[in-house]
DNA sequence: GATGAATGAGTGTTCATTCAT
DNA sequence: AATGAATGAACACTCATTCAT
């Protein structure tokens, strides 16, 4: 699968994929993503093949340019709970500002019917997921983490509170008074990302119930 | 708003409920939701206006019959830690249970195009927080939580966690080794409730750090 | 063919006759017609058989209540002349009452897919040309009137300009300054009509050129 | 408001005029049209937008190929009453080769329950009204025509009866004894012109009575 | 390599009518 | 005698894709 794209096929990939995350695969049509793109309607069976092609090419796109792996976040001479802090702040980090290609892949793993492969979304997690284990480990090893920690849930708990919280931004900008789009992002940088670490932290260290 | 569905019209609803689910609410035709639930497609109109109309129709069947209140789970002499036990336990039977709708939903909520009102689901959602704060508050007062919890983002925890978990349904199968339908049910039950429990429980009562 | 209509009955003729002269009878549903009507869908079908027959009980209502007869408006003993002002006026009169069902006869009438039967409304014109003949050949031998007039061709000119400025009636109301319906209405019965009187008159006795 | 037409859309169109002619605009079914125009149903769509847009495009295709325009039809240097009888001559003519239009635009017109915009009609309507004006007042300063003459009424007379005999064609051919399509038509050039030639002029000099 | 023209299949909805009660 | 429920057929329109150029 080739990844490089030209400057009209780019402009195809960044409409399509504002629009996939507004309207839903389903409720986009190529005839409105040409028409916002400015080229013409052929273009996209022309250069991606298909609709469910170019929702592939969009994600291979994405992924390919997510910048920073988390590896390379990591400083080796932090404690294991100063890692953990790291490690969310980045995750929200990406997840945030990835949220458009998070809500699609999302809307399509769940609606199987389609055979669009994000076999490399799931290996970035399943990457990930080996990261933090690590780092847990070396916590508990180092006597700072309880054990028992089920860290593959850790996963659903920030991405999966964040896609939330996202989704029902009309309901949390209600309740937190968020008056303005950099409002609603300044919380979830600030306050909703410390809350996710204390909650992650106080998992990790405190004594079981 | 009448609520009062013949058995033709809950068969149609449960219907586009599964097929809303699993294959969103553009990617579903009526004519296909007709030809499963075995009835003509004029049905669709004919009974429920229009097929904005009948996902409306979905929501407040389902709301309806959502059972339990969350008021009548409590037993007023707990202690508040058994309280929160109790919620998070029926919070994800609740959704659990309700996973079509609450995916359908979400999407729904998200994707705005449509001006499909889900005031209803807001004020369940409100409503419950009342309550959850309302517990908090006891505990505080009581001395066994600390201070400055958020507890807004509960639900975003909980529930947010929680639809992750099953839209990755493949990937956390994969993990956890869960083989059937049963399995993964039995382990959201299960140690899924119990992972949430201990982290909210972790999180009202752990030091600061 | 019955002509006995119960109240119900007559209802519906009415909305019915309305609504296809303003809609025309494809443009009209007969839910419409049920509805405003205030009766059940089916009570079309039921009393009159079908939409079709529903406009064939319309024409048969409509010219079994036409009231007074051209042969009572005219006295013996007046003068040709006189006479003809009479009969234009009576035509100018019943048409503009009768207008609705002179509209829809008159689509209908071209639109000859429909298997109507508009006989009676044809026989009512003949006999009237008869009676018009009759006329112009009293006042013909009285030496009043010319010879070589076309009497065939007063109904159209009577009706067919009259239709028309019913049909264009913003344009009309637009050049006469007429404000409202009864403004519109009383043009016709005094300016149109005593336009059309006088065109008529002047063929029958001018000079030909 | 582009006006150059392919082949296949003027084929549409000319199948179109027929059509909405005959059996009316609500009639008409885009299928029938794309069936007897030999094109794909989408055609319809593609080409007009829709099937009111497809009615518009008829009239401004119909209009753009009227030919003559009135204006050039008259010589300078003829007497007035001429000129009378050269542009009634030209109407009928006109409106009897362009009945199809005439008929679909003068029920949608009544029926304006659609916004189709026919402006451009009238336009045209009130342009000839006051070429026709102009002319008649000629006469009167001249001292040929009469006073009063309420000019404004001609196109009613002119127009409407001509549409009444040709919506009643079986019944003149009856009455006329007309047997054949162009026995009908050359009745319409000869003796309907020449008589509502005889009527128009005899209103324009007779004494009033 | 790129595109305007074209299309078969499918969309949600409305239609006049029928039928069991 | 009257009607609420139901339906097959048709409606105008949009879809993603193809193809000749």
């Amino acid at each position: 699968m080739k990844m490089d794209f030209n400057d009209k096929q780019i402009e195809i990939l960044q409409v399509a994929e504002k629009l996939f995350a507004e309207k839903g695969f389903d409720g986009t049509s190529v005839r409105e993503i040409a028409k916002i793109a400015n080229v013409n309607i052929a273009m996209i069976s022309y250069y991606f093949g298909s609709k469910e092609k170019l929702l592939e090419s969009i994600v291979l796109h994405r992924i390919g340019s997510m910048g920073l792996k988390l590896e390379n976040v990591l400083q080796e001479d932090i404690a294991p709970i100063q890692k953990i802090d790291e490690i969310i702040k980045y995750y929200i980090l990406q997840v945030n500002e990835n949220k458009h290609i998070h809500q699609i892949v999302q809307n399509e793993i769940t609606n199987n019917k389609r055979g669009i492969n994000f076999d490399s979304f799931t290996a970035l997690k399943k990457n990930n997921l080996k990261l933090v284990e690590s780092i847990v480990k070396e916590g508990q090893e180092q006597g700072v983490f309880k054990n028992n920690i089920n860290v593959a849930l850790f996963s659903p708990m920030i991405i999966g509170s964040l896609i939330y919280f996202n989704m029902n931004k009309t309901l949390y900008s209600d309740l937190f008074g968020l008056k303005s789009e950099s409002d609603f992002d300044n919380y979830i940088k600030n306050e909703f990302t410390h809350h996710i670490q204390k909650t992650i932290k106080a998992l990790l260290t405190n004594e079981d119930n």
